[in-house]
DNA sequence: AACACTTACAACCGCAGAGGT
DNA sequence: CACCTCTGCGGTTGTAAGTGT
């Protein structure tokens, strides 16, 4: 050792920034499969590009299934109100009190939405003098000509009010699958929520093993597998396949052929091959295209399922574009997506040929070294 | 339409403390 | 008891998207 402190990992050799889907469902399908007994050598043993922080951090605040998403309510507002006010930021603290909502999301919102509120309040009792006072705590931006009342601020973030919805303009493109899946399985995908209750129950955590032994090379395909047909319930996925009358295992033969192990070439160039974010399925569950607002109690099936099925999409090259398919209405000069579903999109030949050429896409893998793009 | 500004949120960073050796 | 590793916490930053002009 020697000189200070050791780095928690060697920065150049991680990948930073936004989580991709194919992440996330690393890290979701190796958690589930072992638990999270050591962050720092996780990402090694779920060969991902991460430091164990990062891990730590994604799981915490946005993949873990006790998470809940979408708007606090007025009662979860007045708790952190009432308890800053006693344990200040104290935010760990805080959202020990608030089931299902992590320190970061509380502190977002207080340092969004709540302080700034009560900067207002104190502003309309007390006064110029007072709100001037008040603002000096606050971010240097801050000043009360451009602060503006919560409800204009929460528009199109999904903190709207429930009742009024997401606003157009951030309201996600809807995929042509999810449009054949609202109207054709949404039912009966919650009624297979209900057959598969063990996917999104709170055990993740409880599946502790032996890390030392845990050797994700070894079952590659069985993980990727999983994480296609079995975790999150991707029923929506089965149910394509099925209409599409494309036999599952030629798909699981494909899939076999992938190369996983702990393959870091092949997750990136996935990510570059699957560039949605995942906020989109948080956004999904927000604007009701998933049913239920919390994402992380049930929903985050449908939510994962969704970003599944919009790569698969992607895969397609089913995702429908502004030129094809899809009407743009502007409103104060913002483009709002009204998706408009094609009639071909509903042959169901025409999505067995989009997927056998998929398949052909898959055939060509690994692709060159150059290709790789960190 | 284009640009600048603002907002919200996810992710990162550095530090502190707990626990092991 | 000193040192080390790891985890968790709180502050800060980066960036996508909304808003104003």
């Amino acid at each position: 050792m020697g000189g200070g402190r050791a780095p928690c990992c060697d920065k150049s050799q991680v990948k930073r920034g936004p989580w991709s889907p194919a992440e996330d469902l690393r890290l979701i399908t190796f958690i589930q499969k072992h638990g999270h007994e050591n962050w720092r050598a996780l990402p090694k043993q779920a060969g991902l590009l991460r430091c164990g922080k990062s891990c730590r951090l994604r799981w915490i605040n946005y993949l873990r299934p006790d998470v809940k998403r979408g708007n606090f309510t007025p009662e979860e507002e007045e708790t952190i109100i009432k308890l800053h006010d006693s344990l200040g930021n104290k935010w760990s603290k805080i959202a020990s009190r608030l089931p299902g909502r992590t320190d970061n999301e509380i502190k977002n919102v207080w340092n969004t939405h709540l302080k700034k509120r009560l900067a207002s309040k104190v502003s309309d009792s007390q006064g110029e003098e007072l709100n001037e006072f008040s603002m000096t705590s606050s971010s240097s931006s801050s000043s009360s000509d451009s602060f503006k009342p919560y409800d204009n601020q929460n528009k199109g973030l999904g903190l709207e009010d429930p009742e009024n919805g997401a606003s157009p303009a951030k309201r996600p493109k809807m995929t042509l699958l999810e449009e054949k899946l609202n109207s054709k399985t949404l039912d009966s995908n919650l009624t297979n929520e209900a057959k598969e209750p063990s996917s999104c129950s709170n055990s993740y955590d409880s599946k502790i093993t032996d890390s030392s032994q845990v050797d994700v090379a070894s079952t590659p395909d069985e993980e990727l597998m999983d994480s296609l047909f079995n975790y999150s319930g991707n029923y929506e996925v089965h149910d394509i396949l099925q209409e599409a009358n494309i036999e599952q295992d030629i798909l699981s033969n494909k899939v076999a052929e992938l190369p996983l192990e702990s393959d870091y070439d092949f997750w990136n160039n996935l990510e570059n091959i699957a560039p949605f974010q995942s906020n989109e399925a948080q956004q999904l569950s927000r604007d009701g295209l998933v049913e239920g607002s919390n994402f992380g109690q049930g929903c985050i099936h449908q939510a994962e399922s969704m970003k599944w099925l919009r790569y698969l999409e992607s895969e397609l090259g089913l995702e429908a574009t502004k030129d094809e398919s899809h009407e743009y209405v502007t409103t104060k000069g913002r483009a709002v997506v009204e998706p408009l579903v094609p009639e071909t999109f509903h042959n169901e030949t025409m999505l067995k040929q989009e997927f056998n050429l998929a398949m052909a896409y898959f055939q060509t893998w690994p692709p060159s070294p150059q290709s790789f793009a960190m």
